[in-house]
DNA sequence: TTGTTAACCGACCAGGCGGTCTATGAGGTA
DNA sequence: TACCTCATAGACCGCCTGGTCGGTTAACAA
């Protein structure tokens, strides 16, 4: 126990060294040895605890990414308040998060998705099972909103959390050089302009 | 002029090949013998032609990219008739010959800029100055609709350019994998509805 | 005390990388 | 014929990469 607890440790303190560096360098520019350099740990160590650097990096989407999506942009829409108020803050929060990293570098997932698309099957099922997930999670979010009655019922569910998805990974691309904090209150402006076109049109006179 | 042309076919074959294989591969994960493997050339030829595979890389960008996505994005909304139908046909296009490729790897410019961001000042310099021209372009076309009565004067043009160009390069990475005529179709209704939004408002009765 | 084993070390390897350098031949010029 | 330059060839260099492997250490069990 006491054993198996070392042995997590030091696989954690990989990962989260790992996760950081092929983040900010990509995992294609990011040798085995640059973890390894960051830690002072040996390629004895490493090798020991992982079959070789694609199934490390596995392990990362696993324990780390999956999780810090979930907790970021999953787990806040999950409530039953105002749906399209939940998306807004829990977009505007990831949002200022990216612009509080002196130096950011994009959404992780998508820049891994830019990376591996074409090149590498297998790490790419996994990104692709978190896409589905924040996709399906989005789905059901406004599927809520409409039957509690803050959605317009002639709204297409699939069709904005496609959209939802799509604008929150390219505005994050686009903010990582360049003005990130004005593109940021930006883009949440025209968000919130198109979320006032989706809810029920009140009927005035 | 003779000899400059054969000079200048070489160089465009080299480039032509480069970028496919950049922009399939990615540019770090891309060595100068697999394009010069593909053109059956040497060494030799590459380093009398180019300084090193960065200048190489730069000189495609202003040869290339730049050329396609300002045929592609920014010319087709050139025109003075309605402004919004305009950029919807222009990116019911881009994302057709998305669609059409048989393999798709996203949209060029946000791979590079995914790849290049923090690890190539230089590099980022010309990428970035393609987003540029593309947002004061998006701009001065939502001005000229604003002028031309067709969008609300109320309306933020530069909000919507950045949310355009946002929206634009995410589904450009959403549809690399899995269903990306569905996803296509989604968003371009998305896009559609939103516009709607952006137009002056009838004065019904 | 002795043996076992989990955890780690680091030298080593084959292959690939960007880039250099000398050689070579084709085509024009005198 | 002799010469010169452009365009290309390809061997070579030093460095880095992912991965292997025999050795070492410390904790614990007998």
């Amino acid at each position: 126990m006491d054993k198996n607890l070392k042995r997590m440790a030091t696989m954690q303190r990989m990962q989260v060294t790992g996760l950081h560096l092929f983040y900010s360098k990509g995992y294609y520019n990011t040798s085995v040895d640059d973890v390894l350099k960051e830690l002072s740990l040996s390629k004895g160590a490493f090798y020991y605890h992982f079959d070789s650097k694609e199934d490390f990096f596995v392990q990362i989407i696993e324990n780390l990414l999956v999780r810090k999506i979930y907790s970021m942009l999953i787990e806040p829409i999950e409530g039953h308040e105002h749906t399209l108020d939940l998306i807004c803050s829990c977009f505007e929060n990831a949002l200022e998060t990216a612009v509080h990293n002196e130096v950011d570098y994009g959404f992780a997932l998508s820049n891994f998705i830019n990376e591996f698309n074409g090149r590498n099957a297998k790490v790419m099922k996994h990104l692709n099972e978190i896409l589905r997930v924040w996709e399906v999670n989005l789905v059901s979010a406004i599927q809520r909103g409409k039957f509690n009655g803050h959605i317009d019922r002639h709204v297409d569910a699939e069709g904005v959390a496609v959209f939802l998805m799509s604008s929150y990974m390219g505005v994050r691309t686009l903010m990582v050089e360049m003005t990130p904090s004005a593109r940021k209150y930006r883009f949440m402006s025209q968000i919130r302009h198109y979320f006032k076109s989706l809810e029920v049109k009140k009927t005035t006179v």
